[in-house]
DNA sequence: TCTTTATTGCAAATAAATTTGCAATATTTG
DNA sequence: CAAATATTGCAAATTTATTTGCAATAAAGA
């Protein structure tokens, strides 16, 4: 059965704190604050586990490669700040499909990917 | 001083009658129709000049990886028909930046990418 | 607490994409 | 046409991301 250890508890724990979609790397660096032996190879292996279980799902970013985010959150575009290199979530849809192909393209999904400045990094300049 | 080779020649003259983003598989396989020799280090050679000469740019298309496209067509989507696994050019521009991301985040650029089933793939339905 | 065995850390192994060394070839220019 | 050298094909080398073997460790239940 399946066990709960530290390092699985603390890759769960950062992916709720942070509360946005997460690289592996990312993932090591913060998940050594809390276990600091944490291996890369557990974090990979934790994270198979989690997209199995269906918790996570993995992200591919035109910049940053895959991420993971978790899963059940509705529809939603993915911003990516240049001064912090984070993605956030951003819940809700400005986008009609039925408009945004021409005639004979039928669309059945979309991905959006806005690229500036996230809030707290623009009020720090 | 550049060599016009048979090599470089087909691969220009892929992009100018595809008229959409090609990936390096796809170059390669299209350009041996060609000049039946041509190898997949040519293929990296020539898209690397190319990208520096201005004539290409890379870009990162989430499913497919890196994808290369002419540049000064201005701002554009992209469309993957899953049925051809092609990526069309879509021309035009349907989302606000101002309203794509909450009070706070600063938008500079965007992408997106739409999924679905291209004219020429819809038809043979 | 003891036993079982899932999980980890580490290093080595894979996998996939791209680059590079080098001899052979082919384009360009005199 | 000959000479100079940019370019090619090929195979090996890199690079980067991910996986795996294995002995050591540590959850969980009896």
């Amino acid at each position: 059965m399946e066990r709960k250890t530290s390092q699985r508890v603390a890759i769960e724990n950062i992916f709720q704190r942070e509360n946005r979609p997460l690289g592996v790397e990312e993932i090591l660096k913060e998940g050594r604050e809390i276990v600091e032996s944490l291996n890369q190879a557990t974090v990979y292996r934790n994270l198979k586990l989690l997209v199995e279980k269906g918790t996570l799902k993995p992200i591919s970013h035109p910049v940053l490669g895959i991420l993971y985010e978790r899963t059940g959150r509705g529809h939603h575009h993915h911003f990516h700040c240049r001064i912090c290199d984070r993605v956030f979530e951003l819940p809700g849809c400005m986008l009609s499909e039925t408009s945004a192909a021409p005639e004979g393209f039928v669309t059945e999904k979309h991905e959006v990917f806005l690229f500036g400045i996230c809030p707290a990094c623009g009020q720090q300049q």
